[in-house]
DNA sequence: GTCTATAATACGATAGAC
DNA sequence: GTCTATCGTATTATAGAC
């Protein structure tokens, strides 16, 4: 693939994370990325919802290999995610306060608005919780017990980004560690 | 207080829950709100921030009202806090899958880039967390445990909320308060 | 593929009359 | 308190040269 392509996207992905969809421009990304200014319709010819739309599914890829790479690191489901979540608290902090990934802004702003974008964020966000299930189907979890507690943790994390990056700290992100242990450890 | 200026602050918060901070622009509040075009900066003469300051904080105090109302149906706290989230699950569903309050989408937008807006969605968060707090007290909870899950029911509830309105379905709130109440079984 | 220039529109904010 | 008009600057998107 490209290189001006996949820097765009790249951009695209941090200025959305932190500022959400409406909030970041297209001459913000161009400028931003460094690309050349009369490639950006060259590479996604149906504009801001098309760049959009690939940025959140590409991020939404990448989060979910982190959380496989990093949940392989502990046999234990309940301790693996306890640790991941920690890491999250760590990051959110050492970033000063980043979400991480653009999907939670543009997920909200875009749910009943544009049909094509909400449909990135579907995608994406089954790609969280099915990297949280898999896990614990590894570790012995009945499927159904696997699927709901996959959504539930996803829930929790994204909450406690949300409140950590809003009171910035990362102690929000360390109740939810600690409690999702708790839940799992039963 | 005038009419004018609270039917703007209450047209603020429609809007933004729906399309966020960014997404929502001033001439559109005064076109909805039906507010006299002058007015609006003859109440809120420091502009934007804040009227968002202002309508976040007042959707706080009525959703932590919301709360201790539903909470308070209910004195086992489990029970409780269960068939609230249920509630909200519906109230998605019935709105055709609005958040609830632009409480989110604004915090995340606004944290790192507005001082004055990131304070009215901290205090916001705060009353949330203190209304879950409250009922596990009366219920006997600890100080700290208190302290503790009402950060996390709090975080769950926004990230099934996320969900939910992603997904357009009250089921991924659903799992959040069926997980909740097994976690607050215990 | 990349460039500049620009169209058409919206934005937040302000001025000044009444 | 409310009005209209408008400033200056963003926005997304397109046209046409190279």
């Amino acid at each position: 693939m490209s290189n001006t392509r996949e820097q765009i996207l790249q951009t695209t992905c941090g200025l959305m994370e932190k500022q959400g969809y409406h909030g970041t421009g297209l001459n913000e990304i161009v400028k931003e990325s460094g690309a050349p200014k009369g490639s950006l319709y060259h590479y996604f010819p149906e504009g801001k919802e098309q760049i959009t739309s690939e940025a959140v599914l590409q991020s939404g890829k990448l989060t979910a290999t982190r959380i496989q790479n990093g949940l392989s690191e502990n046999s234990n489901a309940a301790k693996a995610i306890h640790d991941f979540v920690l890491n999250i608290a760590h990051h959110v902090e050492a970033s000063e306060f980043a979400a991480g990934s653009p999907l939670t802004s543009v997920a909200m702003e875009t749910a009943t608005k544009s049909e094509r974008i909400n449909a990135a964020c579907r995608e994406a966000y089954s790609l969280l919780e099915t990297a949280f299930k898999e896990k614990l189907l590894e570790c012995g979890f009945t499927k159904t017990k696997a699927e709901e507690l996959g959504t539930f943790i996803t829930a929790a994390v994204e909450g406690g980004i949300i409140l950590s990056r809003t009171y910035h700290s990362g102690d929000p992100l360390r109740m939810v560690a600690k409690h999702l242990k708790v839940l799992l450890s039963q």
